[in-house]
RNA sequence: GCGCCCCUAGCUCAGCUGGAUAGAGCGUUGCACUACGAAUGCAAAGGUCGGAGGUUCGAAUCCUCCGGGGCGCACCA
């Protein structure tokens, strides 16, 4: 099962070919010009050059070898030397007939082995901001493309647990509650199961104690110690430490819960320090680490780099390690357990673009990286109607949940403003606004480029009307809604297609899919899909304002038009799923 | 100083290996509901693709320079 530009492009390479040139100028694709043709081949021109020939001569030769084949139904040379083609309706019938013979409407698997994706950011006792919102949108889609396409990816949350932050936080609680268990040198008891504090204070203690250490040196020296206490293993740090992780991941399933993000791998930085010595030892021994002004760093700059290139710092002169250290340790982890790994994929703001190609570079000269494809995908940052950061109306910065939660109340003002969904309980109606949120949310994230910063409009993205999250569950739940009424009916729901001009535009969109999902897999970019989809729900309305489907007198047209409907919302259903968007039943 | 990213319609953004008349949504103007959900559809107006050179039969796309904006440059993650 492939694609009809596919299947079209093997027809016309091979003409190419037989005129004994390069195959893929037979390379067919969607007409930019749907007024003259449906597909067309722009190699002939290209083919000129090469052959020193006229294009239009060359054209016309191509031409005449493709009316042999029957599946035409008009071709033509147009401008330079452009091969405009028309399929027959017959042909176009029975490719969606086999498309619709497989549950994946023709995307073929696209690849596979493992897949680590690297997303989120979040760290321990640090609440979730606006900034941690695209990472985990994108990250999370790619999972699901990337699955969708045949590799086994997992999500991995590399959770900020380690540094000296949480020996700041640590030496905060021991100032604040000397008398804990955690801090009884002679203690030989079990630590309490649960916390003595909450996350909301964990979280309002830590600033604090950062600030502290800015504002004092010895409080400075007191985090430090207590930092490396804990990396020694101190078991009352140790059990206070673990309780700001449950906290902290119980926080960041709370705020994810709504948008139903997950992850595969719930590690955090922690989980590799044991690593660390062997690695330096390691480097060390095979000259890939050298010391520089007390500190160990890996040189990373190559011969022909046109930049500077400054090292990965791998122990900072104090002996302390940094987050380049724990992303070493942590890919050293990963190849170690993950044995079909084939990339790994990095989605983290674009600012850190420098680090990640360090952090890379050293893996290759470590050897842990020569077969693995190592990406970051730098995604940019969301900014406020202004412009600038976005911000609360109070001014300060927005945080996750709230972020989330202004957009599902926007959601429901907007079902309240059109009286929608009014018969239904309070509850339900509630997580029709949560999906309609989600919605808006996601595909205002995921129609943009991931390296573009945007502008976070709450009014245009939960709006119903135009190119928004909102619109094509309309267009998808009223799909669902008549198909509902035509089965109540017992109308016929054909296998076979009949196609008519009417029919044309939505039945070519639909045979596009695949090669939509293999444009947004090649470059990492789920846009193509949310233009996809919009396009396809567009065309769908279009088909639906010509066509009488129900009152359809020919039973076989009709038959045929439900199966459209059908597929438009299986197929728009798919691309939902993989965009981490859910249709509700009715809305 | 070195490097990366961005500049396309009034606004927000697409534009994949260089191709025909540069597209979409919003907004504006007009048209269409006694058909299956009008939360819609149809149509119009709106562009020297930041500027200048170059490569090419052909450039928003590739190269060079310039302008404007954002960001990053070993001991914070």
């Amino acid at each position: 099962m492939t694609s009809l530009t596919h299947i079209l492009s093997g027809i016309v390479g091979d003409v190419f070919d037989k005129l004994e040139l390069p195959k893929d100028l037979g390379t067919v694709k969607v007409s930019d010009r749907p007024d003259l043709a449906q597909f067309q081949c722009n190699g002939a021109m290209a083919a000129a050059k090469i052959a020193k020939k006229n294009p239009r001569e060359i054209a016309q030769t191509i031409c005449d070898a493709l009316l042999q084949n029957d599946i035409f139904s008009k071709i033509e040379i147009a401008g330079p030397g452009f091969i405009n083609l028309n399929l027959t309706d017959e042909f176009l019938q029975s490719h969606l007939k086999s498309m619709n013979t497989d549950d994946r409407y023709g995307v073929p698997i696209l690849g596979e082995g493992q897949i680590i994706l690297d997303y989120g950011g979040m760290n321990v006792a640090k609440a979730m901001h606006v900034g941690h919102f695209r990472p985990n949108v994108i990250g999370d889609c790619l999972r699901s493309l990337l699955r969708f396409a045949g590799y086994d990816a997992l999500g991995d949350v590399h959770l900020g647990d380690w540094g000296l932050q949480m020996g700041q936080i640590i030496s905060e609680f021991e100032i604040r509650h000397p008398d804990w268990p955690y801090f009884d040198k002679s203690y030989k008891g079990n630590y309490p199961p649960e916390p003595l504090f909450t996350y909301q204070e964990l979280e309002k203690i830590y600033p604090e104690a950062s600030q502290a250490c800015k504002d004092n040196k010895d409080r400075l020296e007191q985090a430090r110690q207590a930092t490396v206490k804990l990396q020694d293993g101190h078991a009352g740090y140790t059990a206070l430490w673990q309780h700001f992780i449950d906290l902290s991941l119980e926080d960041i399933k709370d705020n994810l819960a709504p948008l139903n993000i997950d992850y595969d791998i719930w590690k955090g930085e922690a989980c590799v320090h044991h690593f660390i010595a062997k690695i330096a030892e390691d480097m060390h021994a095979r000259n890939i680490s050298e010391i520089s002004n007390g500190a160990t760093i890996i040189p990373v700059s190559e011969q022909g780099d046109k930049k500077e290139m400054p090292p990965l710092m791998f122990f900072k002169s104090d002996g302390a390690v940094t987050y380049g250290t724990t992303d070493i340790a942590t890919i050293y982890d990963r190849i170690k357990l993950y044995l079909d790994l084939k990339k790994m994929i990095y989605v983290v703001d674009y600012r850190q673009n420098l680090h990640f190609e360090q952090v890379f570079r050293a893996a290759t000269k470590a050897g842990y990286t020569t077969d693995i494809d190592m990406l970051h995908i730098g995604n940019g940052t969301v900014n406020g109607p202004d412009g600038k950061p976005f911000k609360t109306r109070e001014g300060k910065a927005m945080t996750f949940r709230d972020l989330v939660n202004t957009v599902i109340a926007k959601a429901m003002a907007r079902l309240d403003e059109a009286d929608l969904a009014t018969d239904m309980s309070d509850e339900a109606r509630q997580e029709i606004a949560r999906k309609v949120g989600v919605a808006a949310l996601k595909y205002t994230e995921l129609s943009n480029q991931p390296h573009m910063d945007y502008i976070f409009d709450i009014d245009r993205m939960t709006a119903f009307e135009g190119k928004t999250g909102p619109y094509l569950l309309y267009q998808a739940v009223r799909i669902k809604s008549l198909l509902k009424k035509a089965e109540e009916n017992n109308l016929t729901i054909a296998d076979d297609f009949k196609i008519e001009a009417k029919d044309r535009a939505l039945a070519l969109l639909l045979s596009e899919f695949s090669d939509t999902v293999k444009l947004a897999v090649r470059q990492y970019s789920p846009h193509f899909l949310c233009e996809y989809a919009f396009n396809l729900a567009q065309a769908f309305s279009s088909f639906y304002a010509a066509c009488h489907i129900m009152s359809e007198q020919d039973e076989s047209l009709q038959a045929s038009r439900l199966k459209l409907c059908a597929m438009t919302h299986d197929i728009l259903e798919k691309i939902l799923n993989i965009l981490g968007i859910h249709i509700p039943e009715k809305m």
